[in-house]
RNA sequence: GGCGGCGUAGCCAAGAGGCAAGGCAGGGGUCUGCAAAACCCCCAUACGCCGGUUCGAAUCCGGCCGCCGCCUCCA
């Protein structure tokens, strides 16, 4: 079966098929750079990360874009309010959008045009559109006159009628229709301006999209991605001005829009509203792969809850298939494994294809993580039987840990713990000193630069030669002390290994 | 008023006609010097409520209740 996806534009599931056989064109709408970007964002992106992801590993070549929202009404207000250029304001956060979303390891998409650097494409397209009658300009305005297209509604399933029954701002006269929207503002005092064939003036909101995709990925795109809440009326409206603009249609082929996440509390997550998560915040207290795990185990057009109690299960639970790498690797590297073939080499590839067989379901992650928890524990059953001497059931182990790594990867999860931190790194090297300290015999050496994992690696022979002296006092000393390091001891029947605690709940 | 979504175990969350995935938490075991991890067993006769269709319904239809979003700020 191939991939199939919901398509806002018909509200159904559609096979995915591209303008292009094997290449797919996609733009995700990127964020308003007017503030930090909090957990919500986060979800859109790693969502939409993910599914480029999938694309690639189903043998796609995807070009990605996504846009910078660096002049508009929120923007232009706050740098009046601050002083600022919306240029410095921009260029601050972008640097932080990239920071944050590279900690997530969300893929860099290949352009992220401003909206400022695409000035001269978008009165391009608002001269063609004047000159086709589907736009008109008053008083150094542009407006796009929706009664022109007669396919406005179509994205958000209502027609204009029911937009005008349900009208909620105050009407601009000067418009012909209640819903015609602004393609260029002329400038009022103060505010940045750009020159145009109807004086001084900046972009409307939605032309940069259209603008950006037309010349970075062509006048129709495979897949178009955004929030729910920019379906309507953002996106309708890009499709308004694109078709009527190039003739063309569709714009885009598929509309993936992510439900939106809900803050602790309250309904809605709005950094206007000042309820939100900052991304740098949950970055603080949680490590990336926990928080991808958490907005990937709901489906993407399942509205989420982000709670603590919810992130800190998903911690959990990547605990669990850290634990199934580690033992993998421990079985693996124990004992050369002569077994190529076996039981694993099977569930491997069976895994493959349910993995698939989910993600193909328009994005089915929820179902695609079940998947990889599935070939965990399967590999943990298999590691402790070869821990315990039965190598049998291990029989292809290397498959099956590869099979882990590489789907947990297509969801962008890493698996494999954070690098020590130094403030538990000093604690280690402390802790090798005191234990020195205490039984010279039993941990001989002193001084030296060690790195941590050497320091760590000394103690954990040191408490193995004290478990043979039962000197069970001392070895659970380096263990109780190692645990107050974030650092976990494990004793198995070939020898100890630590790990350290996965970074998941630092509400204490 | 119009359009749309949601309601599944203590919590998170899949499933969308064939007899309730997965994770977290909890209980009982195995293993361990003790732990930890792992593994085994248990944990929704039940999917907001009421009807209907069907051999069979969380899944389809009708009605009702509750919650939420959008209808020119917004991922």
């Amino acid at each position: 079966m191939g991939l199939e996806m919901h398509n806002s534009l018909s509200r159904r599931r559609e096979p995915f098929v591209t303008l292009v056989p094997g290449s797919v064109s996609m733009y995700v709408c990127g964020p308003n750079l007017y503030g930090p970007a909090h957990v919500g964002h986060a979800l859109s992106y790693i969502f939409f990360d993910v599914v480029r992801r999938y694309l690639e590993y189903k043998g796609f070549q995807v070009r990605h874009v996504q846009n910078f929202t660096d002049i508009e009404d929120r923007i232009v207000a706050r740098a009046q309010e601050e002083g600022r250029s919306i240029f410095a304001i921009a260029q601050e956060y972008i640097e932080r959008f990239l920071r944050e979303m590279d900690a997530l390891r969300v893929q860099r998409a290949h352009h992220y045009p401003r909206a400022t650097e695409v000035i001269p494409k978008m009165i391009e397209i608002i001269l063609g559109l004047i000159a086709r009658g589907y736009a008109y300009e008053v008083d150094g305005d542009v407006y796009f006159r929706v009664t022109s297209f007669s396919r406005y509604g179509l994205l958000s399933g209502r027609s204009l009628d029911q937009m005008q029954a349900g009208a909620r701002i105050e009407v601009d006269e000067r418009k012909e229709h209640p819903m015609d929207f602004a393609l260029w503002k002329a400038s009022r005092s103060g505010e940045p301006s750009w020159e145009s064939p109807w004086g001084p003036g900046r972009p409307g909101w939605h032309i940069e999209c259209s603008a950006m995709s037309m010349q970075f990925l062509g006048e129709q795109i495979d897949l178009h991605g955004g929030g729910d809440d920019v379906r309507f009326p953002h996106h309708e409206n890009e499709i308004a001005q694109s078709e009527a603009y190039t003739g063309k249609a569709p714009f885009a082929r598929f509309w993936v829009h992510n439900a939106l996440m809900k803050p602790p509390v309250g309904d809605e997550m709005h950094r206007h509203l000042g309820n939100f998560v900052a991304i740098r915040d949950a970055l603080a207290r949680y490590e990336p792969d926990v928080i991808r795990l958490f907005v990937l185990s709901a489906h993407y057009r399942t509205p989420s809850r982000w709670t603590d109690e919810a992130v800190d299960a998903a911690g959990r639970g990547l605990d669990r298939l850290r634990a199934a790498l580690a033992n993998a690797d421990t079985v693996l590297g124990s004992d050369p494994l002569p077994l190529q073939d076996g039981p694993l080499a099977t569930k491997a590839s069976e895994s493959r294809t349910a993995f698939e067989r989910a993600m193909d379901d328009d994005f089915g992650t929820p179902a695609a993580i079940a998947v990889l928890f599935d070939l965990a524990a399967e590999i943990n059953r298999a590691s402790g039987s070869a821990m315990g001497g039965n190598v049998e059931p291990a029989g292809g182990m290397v498959h099956a840990a590869a099979a882990l790594r590489t789907l947990a990867g297509v969801l962008g999860l890493r698996v494999v713990p954070d690098a020590i931190p130094p403030g538990a790194a000093a604690a280690v090297l402390q802790i090798l000193d005191e234990m020195r300290a205490a039984d010279p015999a039993l941990f001989p050496g002193e001084g030296g630069q060690h790195n941590a994992g050497e320091a760590i690696a000394l103690l954990l022979s040191g408490r193995g030669r004290a478990r043979e002296a039962r000197r069970f006092d001392l070895a659970d000393r380096v263990r109780a002390r190692l645990g107050e390091a974030g650092i976990v001891v494990e004793d198995l029947p070939g020898g100890s290994r630590w790990r350290l605690v996965s970074r998941r709940d630092a509400r204490a």
